[in-house]
DNA sequence: ACTGTCGGGACATCCCGTTAGT
DNA sequence: ACTAACGGGATGTCCCGACAGT
């Protein structure tokens, strides 16, 4: 049971490492003062460098996917859970999980052209936020929680670009700014085709 | 004379082999292959691979400001400038300057957390957008383009946030129907407080 | 345990060859040919040539100085113990430790105008030598083996001026004739202001 | 002929900077720096890094030459032509032509092993010094200025060793003492076997 | 399960010398 | 006579992974 645990704490290291320093970047030599084992040590758990930065992803994207489940916890309206959304981007940047910022976005960037497993992975990930918010604003509409003609698609998509897009310029300048501003927009967007919880339904 | 035209052609193959493969993953091999020169050739024009990563950066922009200024050639009105805007962003997509994506955003993302100097130059690339937007905006409120209450800032960070993000997304997708839906949903967006040129100045 | 071993190797062969080629002049390429290890091999025990070039004179050094306690052994007068300094050197040619001639020289002459570190060691390695003679003077006056007006600074100065010059010259020359010569004038220079065992003191 | 002025000027920045870095530790790009020369300017002139590192080496023992020859001017005397050759090697510390030191002793420890065209050029340099100081007391024995028992060789390898050594010191310590001790004793070995000039001949 | 040790290849950079051009 | 540009090899260092030992 020891081993799981280390595996565990090298995950977590890595993650960080990786999120800051990206995966070309980063050395198994990086890794070994991170989790201050020896290349034997991580080697135990892992095949080689390029199977630990894909669980490492994996541990990056439950990280996040945990915080979302908990802030989504008792929201039942369409606008309740889109805001969750927009929140958890805020909050990504207000108290990081990961130093080196979303690690989706970094993802992405880095390992688009050149990791193609990886680049799977990223796109898994993606689209489940996407489906998430496609699902959200189905069920919206069925639920008549959702005004005028909108479609899921272009929601998620411009969701979700504005957000990492916002993400990535508070990274930046190191300036919490853009994000804030554009997860207010946002919002007003999202209020701008939902009901409040108040209005009820029809 | 033969010199500076060598010092070009290494820029623009360094510019596409850094954008495809990032800073990090790319090796002073994988330069010489692509500019079919030797180390000798290479560091003849350039100290260090640093040096020419940010030469290569600036050619990068240089690009892309090329083709904006272009687009831009008898646009007058607030709202044909924001259009050109989420325009160009459109192209880089459909007729890609680099293949390997937005050089803003990738070296963005690379480079804030491990290359100062770097980073420097995207922060001030992405000024330079930002603040043409904001201009832009200023500008058309004082020629009463611009109706209703609308903050330069929070448009330009919008803006930014989300093309950049729709650019992303269709990277990694392999799909230009994000950026497409993000600078269709951005004009709308546009149009909701800038006149239209037939309807004339109040 | 295996790894002090190796790393024995490394020094004794490296303080061969620096001795030989001299710092600039010896690449790691020499140092893997003479230790029939691979780089890996070498730098897991050094963090940089520039840290085994202070080792591998430590290590000359050291085996000088034990040559020299094994020579001392026993010998209790002054007159003794400087003919064992003017021993040591001429035994360094007949016998050498190093191919390469005296560690000391080579080192002065390479390091002082190049390399603050290594100059520093050498200086602390002359002063041990130069504080041996002057303490032995210093002690055979207390013990009046010391006739005459005799400074133990300038009698330091000069044996080590003249043993190393003699060493040189021989190295050079190919013949040992000089540093013999040197000695033998030196140990006529040492009888000169020393009582003999024979004597007694006064 | 403007070549043969950037012939010499090449010469003396080489001769400085060899005496300096050392043969192997001086690269082209030191020289040309130096030089203010590009590398196709120095290799008009010498055929490669060693024919330059030869004659380099003549232009510093000329330049030596010269100022002892200067200084023997009306010097007839046994004792002052040998007190003439400790003054040289006093002065060259004290008033150094090459800021590495004396290039015989550094060119002497860095080539004898590596460098075998070198290694002649320094044995013939120390020989005419030998001869010379030989010589002087051979016809101070015939004309009657040197008294006692005194052989010619062993005065001149103690000379030139305790000469040699004592540069080496005050290069190494920074402190022209050394050279100065050793001078001044080697003075006092002159006189012991020469007589002074008001002495006469017998 | 983890450390210590090492092989061998890759990397950025430096280096010497050559050639075209002026 | 000298510069600019370049080839190609060497250099010090880093890096991934393997394996013996415990």
């Amino acid at each position: 049971m020891k081993g799981e645990q280390t595996r565990q704490t090298i995950l977590a290291e890595a993650a960080q490492v990786f999120s800051v320093k990206g995966y070309a970047g980063t050395s198994m030599d990086d890794l070994m003062r991170a989790t201050q084992l020896t290349k034997g040590g991580i080697y135990n758990h892992f095949a080689n460098k390029d199977a630990l930065a894909l669980d490492a992803f994996d541990f990056s994207i439950n990280m996040i996917r945990e915080r979302f489940t908990t802030a989504l916890n008792g929201k039942t309206t369409t606008r309740e859970r889109l805001h969750a959304v927009t929140a958890l981007f805020r909050s990504l940047r207000d108290d990081p999980l990961l130093e080196g910022g979303c690690p989706l976005l970094n993802t992405a960037v880095e390992a688009d052209d050149t990791h193609p497993a990886l680049r799977e992975r990223v796109q898994a990930a993606y689209e489940e936020w996407r489906i998430y918010i496609m699902r959200t604003i189905t069920r919206g509409i069925r639920r008549g929680e959702v005004v005028g003609d909108v479609s899921p698609e272009q929601v998620a998509t411009v969701m979700m670009s504005a957000l990492e897009g916002g993400v990535m310029l508070s990274k930046l300048y190191g300036d919490n700014i853009h994000i804030h501003t554009v997860s207010d927009y946002l919002n007003g967007y999202i209020d701008s085709f939902t009901r409040s919880a108040s209005e009820g339904t029809v």
